[in-house]
DNA sequence: TCCACCGTTCAATAATGACTTAACGAAATA
DNA sequence: TATTTCGTTAAGTCATTATTGAACGGTGGA
C-alpha cells in the first residue's frame, strides 16, 4: 500500500471517507478520491490521484465518473493544460441538494409508480384467491400508507431543500 | 428457484426490496425477509421463511436478527407456540425514527468526535511543514462548515422526528 | 433420562463486484 | 504523418461477503 498521502489529517481524511463508501455499498476507492479532494486546494488529475492513492488509472476513471455522476465532484478545466482535473464540492448543503435532485428525487417517482403497479398485481390476485380478503385488506393498507409517506416526502422535499 | 411465493404481487415485494437491500450493501436474503413479512397478514417463523423464499435456515436465522437490529422487524410469539415468530414493522414513520435513533444519531456523533480529531491532526501537520498554510487554511476551512453541518443536523434531528 | 424440536454457530463454498492490466481511440504536438 | 499524451473500455483476476450444510447447545415434553 504505497502511494504515501504523508499528510496524517489528509491521509484521516482518504481513510474515513472510503470506509463510509464501503459501508454504503460504494467502492471504497471513489470515496478515496474524494477523500483526497477534499484535503486538496487545488484540482488534481487523474495521476495525481493514481500517484497520491496508488491505485490503477483506470480505478480512477472509473471513480471519478461515479463521483461526478453523484454530483460531489466537479471538473475543474486549468488554463495551459489539457488534461482533466476535478475538485471536490465540498459544501454540504450542495451535495445534499445534488443528493436530493439526482438520486433521492428520482428514486421516489419510480418507487411509487412501482407501488401502483403492485396494486394492481395483487387485486389479481385477491380475484384469483391466491389471497384471502383478509390478507389482501392488511397487503393493501400497508401499501397505501407507504404510498401516503412518500407522497408526504416528496410535498416535504422543496422546504428541505431550501433547509439544508 | 423454488420456493415459490405463489401470489404475484407478494413475489415483487420480495423482489423489490431484495433489489433495494443489496443496493444498500445490505444482504438481498434479508430485505426478501422483510419483504416477505411485509406482505403476510400473520407473522412468521423462521421455518415459514425457508419454505416461502428457498433459503437456508442459517441464512433466516442471520437475516432476521439483522432485520431486528435494524428496528425493521420485531418478534411476536403466538399463544402454544413454541418457536419464534416475526412480523414487520410497517409504518413508515416508525421505520425512520427507529433509523434515526439506531444508525443516524449514533454515526453522527461519532462523526463530529472523528472531526474533532482530524482538526488537531491538521494543526500538526501544518506546524511540520507537510502542508503549506494555504492548503491547510482551505483544508480547515471545509471542515469546519462540515462541522457546523452536523451540527445543524444535530439540532434538527428532533424536529424531523416529529415530522415524519 | 431420553427424545424431538429450534435456533445458532462455524467452516466451507459460491457469487458478487471491485480492481487491475492491457489494448484501444481520440486529440494535440512534432 | 508519426508520436506522444490522455482517458476510456474490456477481459480477467482477486477479494470480499453472502449463503449453505452440518454440527452444536438448550429447552420442553414423553
Amino acid at each position: 500500500m504505497p502511494g504515501i498521502v504523508s499528510s496524517q489529517s489528509r491521509q484521516q481524511v482518504v481513510q474515513t471517507v472510503g470506509r463510509l463508501c464501503q459501508r454504503l455499498g460504494l467502492p471504497r476507492s471513489s470515496g478515496q478520491i474524494y477523500g483526497l479532494l477534499f484535503s486538496s486546494a487545488e484540482p488534481l488529475s487523474l495521476d495525481d490521484m493514481v500517484g497520491a492513492l496508488g491505485m490503477s488509472k483506470a480505478s480512477a476513471s472509473i471513480g471519478t465518473r461515479q463521483l461526478m455522476s453523484w454530483g460531489l465532484i466537479r471538473q475543474a478545466w486549468k488554463p495551459g493544460e489539457r488534461r482533466d482535473f476535478f475538485e471536490a464540492v465540498t459544501d454540504p448543503a450542495t451535495v445534499i441538494q445534488g443528493a436530493l435532485a439526482d438520486v433521492i428525487r428520482p428514486y421516489l417517482t419510480a418507487s411509487r409508480k412501482r407501488l401502483q403497479t403492485i396494486l394492481t398485481e395483487l387485486e389479481a390476485d385477491r380475484e384469483q384467491g391466491v389471497l384471502t380478503d383478509e390478507e389482501s385488506r392488511i397487503f393493501i393498507e400497508r401499501l397505501q400508507r407507504l404510498d401516503r409517506f412518500h407522497t408526504r416526502i416528496q410535498e416535504l422535499l422543496p422546504f428541505i431543500e431550501k433547509m439544508v
